[in-house]
DNA sequence: TTAACATACGGAGCACTGCTCCGTTTTGTC
DNA sequence: GACAAAACGGAGCAGTGCTCCGTATGTTAA
């Protein structure tokens, strides 16, 4: 009953079936973009990763912040989500961690990018900076505690912590070659990592 | 002796009559540029400001960040300058606060400018920063001291505090009307104001 | 003074970008 | 099926960064 109008609101007919599948293709093409080329990248290089034209882009998304938040809240859902599967999918905690945490570095990217196209309006970035910590804090920890537990690394490291750690490695390295971020996080967790005999 | 090679040094003929003073005028240009479109002010707007080519402009600043680097030193040191000068020229040490803090809100737009410009290369930028705090909060104390001594204002409130809170209240306004920071900062010199019986 | 050269200037032109607009295609409904 | 609404695609426009080179100007030596 899509064209049931019980009150005088608009009858608010559903979603076009393409338009929906075209959203998420754009998420994702988005996101992938934003991660090679940055959030800056050109709009037509979205485009054409999601194999759509610009028009398409700018219904779905009339601002560029307008994307950027949608990748954002998008990522911080798929980063939450894919903190249990990695974890049940491999055998080691600390293989998932590693995992996840290379999923976390993409998306600060975004983060990042919002967080400069978000000068004003800090109200809205604040609600979903909170979102963002409520989300994906006990992702990490879940995955940090198992590892502990699995005696692959040391305790004493709390998520929030390393969470923090990792999100001013990435802070301020726009394609200069000299600094990568990748490298440094790559180093924080070797250092987490217990010693093993032999 | 212009051309005096006394070793194997290159003569290093001195430049141009002309190019100085183009230097100059693009720095003015530049400055006034920035405070009434913010540092990404297309260059031909800047180079049509200035009454000059855009070759000109590059030619003397390669790079967006040069420019900005240049104005920089240079506001710095005009506002440095410009403390003793107004406080000289003007029978009331607040009267000249207010002209001086104006100016300083200027030069606070090309600042936040650069320090986007320079996500990267912290280390040149930290120098810059000392120079400007050297520099200038000698000349705001100075005005500061002057205007309490004169018992226009009530004492108690450092020159960096002041300059700080400024500073603060000048971030992130692109454009946006309804935030102007000039009006907060009048608010906040209004403050510093002793109370005046009639 | 003037010739000759190094230096600096100006702006047309190219490459690339954001964004709009509208003819065409697809989807859902009757 | 037929039809309208919704969505699509991409040509095209306007604006921008930056380069390049013919021209103008300042400077030096004779």
């Amino acid at each position: 009953m899509p064209t049931a109008s019980t009150s005088g609101e608009v009858p608010a007919r559903s979603k076009r079936a393409d338009a929906v599948r075209n959203q998420q293709t754009l998420l994702a093409a988005a996101a992938a973009v934003f991660v090679s080329s940055g959030v800056d990248a050109p709009i037509r290089e979205i485009a054409a990763r999601a194999g759509v034209g610009m028009g398409t882009i700018y219904r779905h998304f009339p601002t560029r912040a307008d994307l950027v938040v949608a990748v954002y809240r998008h990522q911080v859902e798929a980063c939450a989500e894919a903190g249990p599967t990695l974890l049940a999918g491999s055998g080691s905690p600390l293989v998932a961690l590693r995992q996840w945490v290379d999923l976390f570095v993409d998306f600060l990217v975004t983060k990042h990018g919002l967080a400069h196209a978000m000068q004003s309006d800090s109200g809205g970035f604040e609600a979903l900076h909170s979102y963002f910590l409520d989300r994906l804090v006990p992702a990490c920890a879940q995955l940090l505690d198992a590892a502990v537990e699995a005696g692959e690394i040391s305790p004493g490291t709390e998520a929030y912590e390393l969470m923090r750690g990792i999100g001013n490695l990435c802070v301020g390295r726009d394609g200069d070659p000299r600094y990568d971020p990748r490298r440094l996080v790559e180093l924080l967790l070797r250092g987490l990592q217990r010693p093993q005999s032999s």
